[in-house]
DNA sequence: AACTTGCATATTGAATGCAATCCTCGAAAG
DNA sequence: CTTTCGAGGATTGCATTCAATATGCAAGTT
């Protein structure tokens, strides 16, 4: 039992609640992209009623995570090689944003956080160890974002990158790459150091746009 | 009459339908920042039932247009100064990164009409006619975001200007802003013609800073 | 044999009903 | 006179029901 002093009973509303969850399942990859989202299943299985159900789907639809075939249900969107490009020079833009705003805003102990996190992906980097090198990259991504300032920014960084969430694993790590990556990475901390706004937007975005180009093999048109 | 062909008789969801319709209510100031949205009155007064509503408040809570307080109803979302200024960061970003692209891919009609959208804006200009000025304004930056060719950015581009929309009339238009606004536009445009995405993108960036600038009267810090 | 055509079934879209929660307003206590 | 409490009504959240549309299959036609 939750101490009710710490939990205010915990009271989501069963709608946001589908949504997170479904949201989850969407970019973790337990939903497949164009796979059909049955409303009767996922009823069954989440224990709730159609209502909150489709009020679900409907903004995950907005979010851009679901197509919704009018008569024809749900289904978990899929990008196209175009749609992966355009989604990615979204997020490069809005993580420059991000860095630019984090050199004026960010506090010591942001900075501080960051620092530690990069050391501990360094880590997982000498020993080879990719997901755990991915999670530590997604946090210092996201540190970076909240160290803006911004809270739009941050749901906007979300929400995009969130489309193209599972495309990370599709990556070709090369060894060359993996190690210019860390480089980047390097350059970008120095940078947030120095309150150097002007260095730390762009290097994110080069290395946002370096990503993407390993995840197509370069066969995307810039 | 259109052509059976190419027009399947048009079936929107009384859901779609709804969200369109709330939007602009939204944007164009039918329902002002702060107001209370008592459901069942907007039901009678679309005639529809609870549960199509419902779904379009979710969808544009999800989008930043309206709060909705558990079991207290839905409100039109009130943005404050900070917030203002949050979104306008994003929003001259994104314009700055759909410059960018227009320049590598806008197309001699698409820039016809840009030119062409811009001479009568500078006609309203002359004469001081803001709400055709802005009108005209509004055209061209969506032009520009089409221009750009990437569906996701115009996408996110609506969402977030959305939220700002209303604001636009607030502006402190003295001459000497109104001036250098136009002054900005000539050279945007021409960075356009010389497909110089380099510049075009920081101009419009800088363009859309000093429109906050006039929003807040140098209120918010950068 | 392949292609329509019509009907039965399944699924989605929208409306209604019911229970839980919140707000109003007045009365009573301090 | 101000504040607190609570009953009644209104509103929301969710489940259920009804209606509209699509899918699948079988029979009939060419």
């Amino acid at each position: 039992m939750q101490s009710s002093k710490v939990m205010p009973i915990a009271r989501l509303s069963l709608h946001d609640e589908t949504v997170a969850r479904l949201r989850t399942m969407i970019t973790e990859g337990d939903l497949l992209p164009g796979s059909r989202i049955a409303e009767r299943e996922l009823c069954d299985r989440f224990g709730i009623s159609r209502t909150p159900l489709r009020e679900a789907l409907k903004v995950l639809a907005s979010e851009g995570l679901v197509e919704l075939l009018p008569h024809r249900g749900a289904r978990v969107t899929r990008l196209s090689e175009v749609e992966l490009r355009d989604a990615f020079e979204i997020v490069a833009t809005l993580e420059a944003l991000a860095g630019e705003l984090a050199c004026r805003r960010i506090d010591e102990a942001a900075l501080a956080h960051i620092e530690a996190v990069h050391l501990r992906m360094a880590e997982h980097y000498r020993r080879a160890e990719l997901a755990e090198y991915f999670a530590c990259n997604q946090i210092i991504h996201e540190a970076i974002n909240r160290a803006a300032g911004n809270a739009q920014l941050t749901e906007m960084y979300a929400l995009v990158s969130n489309r193209v969430r599972r495309a990370r694993y599709m990556a070709n790590h090369s060894p060359e790459r993996w190690a210019a990556a860390m480089r980047e990475h390097e350059e970008i901390l120095d940078a947030l150091r120095r309150r150097d706004g002007k260095a730390c937007g762009p290097l994110l975005r080069a290395h946002l746009e370096h990503k993407l180009y390993t995840l197509t093999d370069g066969n995307v048109a810039p």
